[in-house]
RNA sequence: GGAGCAGUGGCCGAGCGGCUUAAGGCGACGGUCUUGAAAACCGUUGUGCCGAAAGGCACCGGGGGUUCGAAUCCCUCCUGCUCCGCCA
């Protein structure tokens, strides 16, 4: 959410934004909403002192005086019935077209219409030359026996699948060497809920407007998480947090659910776009300063990278154009690692930065020390945080990269030197042996 | 799922229709004292909105109602705790 005042002062820079982004939001309604609720309330709360002070009184009073009181208090209430009204026709318009309201991009975010805009920052690691003919993931899974497509379409439909053997190992392997790499570096593990309620799916920018792409348990007034961005963001929802416990670094493993309306026929082959999968996701929230924001941006990119280093899997990392950025996103990088199969390099990792988008729409402040600075302005001691998360691997996505380009000649898979010791030392899996390590 | 109890400021806790401008305590911050610290004493200390300021308004789990007036009474929902039942 952007701070109304901001609007308000500077209408068109968020026309410009919300453009570019292709959020159109009506600006000039708002404005004009903002200003018939202000003006209602003003004149509330002078009605609110008339009426506090004359019943004040009223104890005081009797006889005719008190009489003459109580007639002009129902008087007021007439007044004030009336500005409610209005202010409750108001209201809700308000609230929804503030949700509504994009956050600007940053100046360095290149202008453009969807993802064919984006501009590469830079490459990474080679490029394998095959010297025999690959097989794609779903070849190479099904001849190993570690990816089971057909059975997962039986169980649950299109845009599903089981691991197996050392299918599931690998998977598992990827998600806990991702999470032990986090740990390390200080992130805080969690483990959390998924079955998200509303104000969870607002606060972090989902809705208004992805409803579609979430399962939603309509019985319970529950969201199935499409990513553990949700909980991690939101937990401290509602809180004032002490700057001494900024920055949180907060590291999640979660199961991921996602619809996929709207991309009915896209990607429909193999792993790559599935209703369900597994994700290790970082989140950040620090204090409310630009710079900060800036560099656990790049501290968040940076991990990804490392574990991607660590695979020895080929990637760039895209600066991700203004039409292809979320409505709350100020600037986001993505990683796309190469895929053999798809002769192209592909999304697997997504690193946004809010600034205080996500924290203002979850009421999540913190207060800062009492600096020279504060006691002069006592006013500003209190700021919302601000907010960023990235995937740290998301799999079986990951998968695709990872087996078509750790095939060998003769349909084996090596594995990664950093996963054996999480595949209890296994260097290859061949057909005979994914059923066992 | 059934029964009972409870939700008040950073925390504890009083208040049960107008002496509330939310007592009192703890914590935190500032000051006095001190070589320094502690103790003691004095003061400050919730959030949001309007306002240049003075000040005003709202908020005692959420929503609604009764009343001239609600933290206090009524309805409803939510959350937590205890007991019982069921269960991975």
């Amino acid at each position: 959410m952007i701070d109304i005042k901001q609007i308000r002062e500077d209408p068109e820079r968020f026309k410009d934004a919300g453009r570019a982004k292709g959020f159109d939001v009506d600006i000039d309604r708002l404005l004009e909403v903002d200003s018939t609720l202000m003006s209602a309330r003003k004149q509330l709360q002078e009605i609110s002192t008339s009426k506090n002070r004359i019943g004040k009184s009223i104890p005081k009073l009797s006889g005719d005086e008190k009489q003459a009181a109580l007639t002009q208090l129902s008087e007021l209430k007439q007044q004030e019935a009336k500005h409610d009204e209005q202010i409750k026709k108001l209201q809700p318009e308000f609230d929804e077209l503030m949700l509504e309201v994009a956050q600007p991009a940053d100046d360095d975010v290149p202008l453009g219409k969807d993802d064919t805009e984006n501009v590469e920052i830079r490459k990474e690691g080679d490029i394998r030359q095959f010297r025999f003919e690959p097989k794609d993931h779903v070849q190479l899974g099904q001849a190993l026996d570690i990816i089971d497509i057909e059975r997962g379409v039986k169980l649950a439909g299109t845009r599903n699948y089981l691991l197996k053997g050392d299918g599931a190992l690998l998977h598992w392997a990827l998600l806990r060497f991702a999470m032990d790499c986090m740990v390390r570096k200080g992130y805080v593990p969690m483990s959390v809920p998924l079955l998200m309620k509303d104000e969870a799916m607002s606060g972090t920018g989902y809705y208004p407007g992805a409803e579609e792409q979430t399962y939603r348990m309509e019985k319970d007034q529950l969201n199935l998480a499409g990513t553990a961005e949700v909980p991690l963001t939101a937990c401290r929802m509602g809180e004032i947090l002490k700057a001494e416990e900024l920055p949180l670094k907060y590291v999640a493993l979660s199961s991921c659910f996602r619809r996929e309306a709207g991309a009915a026929g896209k990607d429909t082959y193999g792993l790559y776009r599935i209703h369900q999968f597994d994700k290790v996701e970082q989140v950040v929230v620090c204090e409310n300063d630009a710079e900060q924001s800036r560099k656990f941006h790049d501290e968040i990119l940076g991990n990804a990278e490392a574990v991607m280093r660590a695979l020895e899997l080929p990637y760039r990392v895209v600066n991700v154009c203004t039409g292809d950025l979320g409505r709350g996103q100020a600037k986001k990088f993505d990683i796309e690692a190469w895929m053999p199969s798809r002769g192209n390099y592909c999304e697997t990792h997504s690193a946004s930065k809010f600034y205080e988008f996500q924290a203002r729409r979850m009421n999540l402040r913190y207060r800062r020390q009492k600096t020279e600075e504060t006691r002069q302005k006592e006013k500003s001691k209190i700021n919302f945080c601000h907010t960023l998360n990235n995937t740290v691997i998301a799999s079986p996505r990951i998968l695709i990269p990872l087996l078509e380009l750790y095939q060998n000649a003769d349909g084996s898979v090596t594995v990664p030197q950093v996963l054996r010791p999480y595949m209890n030392g296994k260097e290859q899996i061949t057909k005979s042996s994914s059923r066992s390590t």
